[in-house]
DNA sequence: GCTTGTGAATTTCTTCACAGCT
DNA sequence: AGCTGTGAAGAAATTCACAAGC
């Protein structure tokens, strides 16, 4: 009876959704889920628990056959129906230095449903530019626009200094989800959601993570370590 | 008697440290776990658990006081002689693309410790160029150039489908961890670690968090929901 | 009064183990 | 034989609640 899908399932959900795509591509037809763990890193068992929660959902429908395993097909479109990939959200690039120019050239945004709607920068060597398909507005621009456009997602690719400045500004004007790379926590009304993509953070741990694995030899599990 | 850390401590530590650096960069003096907690979004009770793992280490030493809470000086000393940020760890950027460019231009790996220390791509146009101080090396240089200068850390910036190969030249000549921009997950050696930075996942949990708190209004925690 | 530190309770997530289907 | 689904056990992380210091 539990509605809910824990976190970290969600997050296996997509991992295992991109890589079942990526089998059928192959002309896989068929899964197991010792097949699956092993290629997104997860033992089979955490895979049979994450995809029982299709089976808890009406509309996402039950999945495996037991003796043979999960239809390719099938599992993909139960896993976009449960974790919602079937919507589109445009996001709102702030920031065009060096990160975000990558990210305009990043065409994976496009192809998952995620598509730039609109740049923005507070340079004005940078306004007025075309990169790729778009034309860098001039923050100025930023409330009609994403008002007018009903843009739910913002993208801060800004310094640090600029950074919870520009957030303010975009709750206010209606955003609900921020992809935050500046390398600072923001503070945002309750109904906003803020991701953070932290580079510096990222690598601390990693080499902590690296720093610890020496001093702790044996462990008998033999496949990949993989943090987010 | 506990010497190991949680993982999700150890992520937090980070962000408290760099967030008492600014403080310190202000010039505040002291800081309370309340205070603490409000500017990285954690409960002050956690914020003193995950301290308290300091004082369990002779080097990192004791720090709260009671009635007046940490010193902040003493305090990002602390938390960076338990977390290992002492060292330095030089990265080899593998792939000079969109995302490899703007990590050239990312300064604060330098300062944070984390120096780019060669820069390598597959596309004959690209190598030799200068980007930054930054010569681009051929592929052909990369066993060479990584086993002279012993670099420990790859960052693959490829497109996903030269990343397991390259994580595998990576993982031969001795790297220990790998800061993963492709959109996969690698296998690597038991040895070796990943730490995944996953643009599409991290947007699809975004919205998946955003589609979830729409449902599920009443909650009474009022300052702001993180996701890494 | 305001603060830290911490055992105990609680919640969340993972792993185990096995019944049951093909 | 090989596989799924799941209750039960276990481990990990968070939150509570309160004694004790300033």
């Amino acid at each position: 009876m539990d509605r809910v899908i824990p976190k970290p399932t969600v997050k296996r959900l997509n991992l295992y959704a991109r890589e079942v795509q990526r089998m059928i591509d192959v002309g896989q037809q068929k899964v197991s889920s010792s097949d699956l763990g092993n290629r997104v890193g997860v033992k089979s068992n955490q895979v049979r628990k994450d995809l029982a929660y299709l089976a808890r959902d009406e509309v996402a429908g039950d999945h495996g056959r037991a003796g043979i395993g999960y239809d390719c097909e099938r599992l993909v479109v139960g896993i976009e129906k449960l974790v919602g990939a079937q919507k589109r959200w445009s996001l709102a690039l702030v920031g065009v230095g060096n990160i975000g120019r990558a990210l305009l050239s990043y065409a994976s945004f496009d192809e998952e449903g995620y598509p730039i709607a609109a740049a923005f920068d507070a340079n004005e060597k940078m306004v007025g530019k075309r990169i790729g398909r778009w034309e860098v507005q001039p923050m100025t621009q930023l409330s009609r626009t994403i008002k007018a456009r009903r843009i739910p997602i913002g993208i801060l690719a800004v310094p640090r200094e600029a950074a919870q400045g520009l957030a303010d500004q975009l709750c206010a004007v209606g955003v609900v989800g921020l992809l935050n790379f500046a390398p600072m926590q923001l503070t945002v009304p309750p109904h906003v959601i803020v991701a953070n993509i932290d580079l510096t953070i990222t690598l601390k741990q990693l080499s902590m993570d690296i720093a610890l694995k020496s001093g702790s030899g044996r462990s008998s599990h033999r496949r990949r370590k993989e943090r987010s």
